[in-house]
DNA sequence: ATGAAAGCGCTAACAG
DNA sequence: CTGTTAGCGCTTTCAT
């Protein structure tokens, strides 16, 4: 891992008091802008301050203020997916509002490498630590052993563990697309969706099914797919879906990922099945997809708000906020069956 | 700002030893694994650490090994926009390589946040700093005061000092928008710009220009639009272009925000103009858009290399690194003019 | 194989 | 208004 770094010495603020002809006390207070230091001697120590180029030592300064960073960490899946970008955006701008600087990180998904991050944040002393889980067991997030560093999970439910969380209505979310596809007379539905052990995936379906129980559909059961985990085996997918002698007449695509690979599928196609994806995206407007759409920049901002009340000294039971999703029909998902 | 945050106490290093019943150093020895501590003494010290829930404390650690921390910061836009979040991802991947944590904040495209960044940034003893600077002025930005820490600019030269950096052919990928429109027979092109402020966006139509005097045509020049900052904007403009007496044949977008307000504002055309855009973007495919593309995580990658090997103790005049482009014809920029 | 003492750079507490 | 003393939690000599 890390090599030969070359360490950088910078002046302290003992040589700065020096070449002002100050305490070391003193300096501190000018430098801090405590009241009870003359304005010359402020000026001079400012001065000399300058002259060596001084920048106050943060990490000293935390550790004799007791230890705690100004930091929250944040691990996620790769910041490259949209959905984790504008999370971690949304995190940053209601960070920002109390002083506080995120740290990101990637999980790769992977539930050892989150273990070893969650290790490495709290020695590094962050001040919380927001997470969006890369599987289902959350042991290694349990918060008996952290001494009070507050833990919100974001997208995915603390699983045998008490801690704050904001979530996604993944249940209504698929039941609405469901719901929507019906209303538009389709009854073979396909449904395209990732990892079954993601519990967010299970949720869109659960919903789904509902819908499907309450009218008493089951012709859409033959066209479940799941275990689908990216734009191209989407793809693929749904061209294989379409294949069918008896093809699905509509498609539920049950994340962002899969939307984008089930839209390359049906590019150009002369009579296309209707198209619902869980996830909003860019562009979607110009391509007219119909989406269930919710905000994942809301979502940041609530686990942060959530994480900074228990900074600031909030106590009580753990608390869940869940973000509603609704239908933006766009066309895609209006197109009658054929 | 920051209100009545409430400390944590943990056990610290001292009671671990108690416990255990040794030394402060033994402990300390055993915990990380060095040398000369016999078995049976190890592993008193581990159960003791478990069972206080001792954890290490990194910013003291870090302040005895010499003040300096395992964090590298990144100043940029919005996390929100894929631009950025795409170069935060490369240059995660990267540093996690060498066992360093990426930090990142926002500038708000706004000169005084980003000098007050920089500031924190410096304080809180980052290793390398990388800047996609907000604007043209970058004397906030000077490696003399700063002792020794690397700075990367990205997208954006460094001016008035000397800084590695890593940048896109801005020249070139504009030269080559034009190149492809005139290929196609198009004279009257409208250009569609973010803020001349913006010295990338100046060099993209640099390049376009030159690629017009090299045939000697003029007719683009009342088509130019620039102070174009969002995707609304953009939509707008494009239309007012569109409604002109002699319209333009083709539009050359010169950013992803511009590229799809430009989108919008041609949809459900029936005889639409050649579009050509600056940055590729998720399902320009599907769009059947044609870009000038480039890699934004080769971007991150390149200079979280760059400042890695700074703090590895290269030394040397600064360097620049531009990152190539190309044109990916997806249809909209091979439509003929009518 | 283990321990005692010193000190990283700063701020808090208490004098003067 | 200014200075002195202590110590945050750890690693680094240097002894034993």
């Amino acid at each position: 891992m890390s090599e030969d770094l070359v360490a950088v010495r910078r002046p302290t603020l003992t040589q700065v008091a020096a070449l002002a002809g100050v305490s070391l006390k003193t300096a501190s207070r000018a430098l801090n802008g405590e009241p009870n230091v003359a304005p010359e001697t402020g000026r001079r120590v400012r001065e000399a301050a300058d002259v060596l180029g001084y920048r106050l030592n943060g990490i000293a300064r935390e550790l004799r203020r007791g230890g705690t960073s100004a930091l929250v960490g944040l691990i996620s899946g790769d910041l490259a997916n949209p959905f984790y970008s504008a999370v971690a955006s949304g995190i940053e701008r209601e960070l920002r509002q109390h002083g506080l600087q995120l740290v990101t990180a990637n999980n790769d998904e992977d539930a050892v490498r989150e273990r070893a991050l969650v290790d490495a944040f709290l020695e590094r002393r962050v001040r919380a630590l927001l997470v969006v889980p890369s599987g289902e067991q959350h042991q290694h997030l349990d918060v008996e052993g952290n001494h009070g560093v507050p833990f919100v999970f974001l997208d995915r439910a603390p699983d045998g563990l008490a801690a704050d969380a904001v979530l996604i209505d993944n249940a209504g979310g698929g039941r609405a697309a469901g719901e929507h596809l019906l209303g538009h007379r389709h009854r073979r539905i396909a449904v395209v969706a990732d990892l079954s052990r993601l519990a967010p995936q299970r949720a869109r379906i659960d919903g789904f099914v509902s819908a499907m129980r309450a009218v008493g559909n089951a012709a859409w059961e033959p066209y479940l797919r799941t275990e689908v985990h990216d734009a191209r085996r989407a793809e693929q997918t749904v061209r294989e879906l379409l294949d069918l002698r008896l093809p699905p007449t509509a498609v539920f695509t049950a994340n962002n990922r899969l939307t984008t690979g089930a839209l390359r599928a049906l590019r150009g196609l002369a009579d296309p099945p209707a198209l619902i994806g869980f996830d909003d995206f860019d562009l979607a407007d110009v391509l007219g997809t119909t989406v269930v759409a919710h905000d994942p920049m809301a979502l940041g901002r609530e686990a942060a708000r959530l994480a900074y009340e228990r900074v600031a000294g909030h106590r009580g039971p753990a608390r869940t906020i869940v973000v509603s999703t609704s239908v933006v029909a766009r066309g895609s998902g209006e197109r009658p069956p054929r």
